[in-house]
DNA sequence: AAGTAGTTTAGAACGATTTTAAAGTAAAAA
DNA sequence: TTTTTACTTTAAAATCGTTCTAAACTACTT
């Protein structure tokens, strides 16, 4: 399927806008990035936009599941292009975040959801420190 | 030990303002707040402090060890005054987080560390829809 | 071809957090 | 003690990521 044909199917008109950040953002490469790396990354690409447009693109994206948004206490929000349900090691001191493949991780035990409430998903972080 | 033991021992001078705080804070009772709640508790309490002292006494909290930050991407900052290891649950769309007690996650399988890096702590979040 | 609903835009606005630099305070030294 | 020193607090300004505004534009439908 096409990045045309990907909005679409995600109830997004595909928009000259959209598909310069779809080209760059679904090719099936992992990767984390902010608003602004993605902005460098279009301008490299010889395109440019609005940097409104580009958040307002990030947020469409995100919730149609195009792309995922990292939960990190960091001030700027990391998004990421691995859709799969996965992990991350986190350094919070450079804020440097490495993918952990979901089958890495194993999940033996996991507590009740709370009454009227559905699991919609599990991140597990584990936070590193470089060693002296 | 008492609130001004601990901040000496965490190597903090005990200042009215952070022993305001820490009445406040380091009453044992585990809960989330943000700067803004801690402000008006502080506010209720009777005692009043600029917003920057506030902010910077979290920080040096945090760094201390004597409260823990969430990993969360919501836009404002979290602190939690529980600073076992535990998960949470986090219902995306009103940004509310509930406890889960560290023995009720059971982490059967864990990724190498990367090379060079030792493990900082594991935090699991389970994010959880409200049912229709 | 015309209509309409959705999209992009630059710039203003916003809100959380940090910085500034001056005044104040706690601890250490004399 | 008193003096000195280093640290802390403060109000206000600044910063920075992100969102809003409202006008111009564009994709799709009729």
């Amino acid at each position: 399927m096409n990045n045309k044909e990907k909005l679409r199917k995600a109830g997004l008109r595909p928009t000259k806008q959209r598909m310069i950040i779809a080209d760059i953002l679904l090719d099936g490469i992992n990767r984390h990035f902010t608003a602004e790396n993605l902005q460098n990354e279009i301008n490299s690409s010889g395109n440019s936009m609005s940097i409104a447009t580009i958040y307002n693109c990030l947020k469409k994206f995100r919730n149609c599941g195009l792309i995922k948004q990292v939960e990190s206490s960091k001030d700027t929000a990391i998004f990421d292009t691995n859709i799969n349900q996965h992990h991350h090691f986190l350094d919070e001191e450079t804020g440097e975040l490495i993918d952990i493949e979901n089958q890495e991780v194993n999940l033996h035990k996991l507590p009740k959801i709370p009454q009227g409430y559905r699991n919609n998903g599990v991140e597990v972080l584990i936070k590193i420190k470089k060693q002296i």
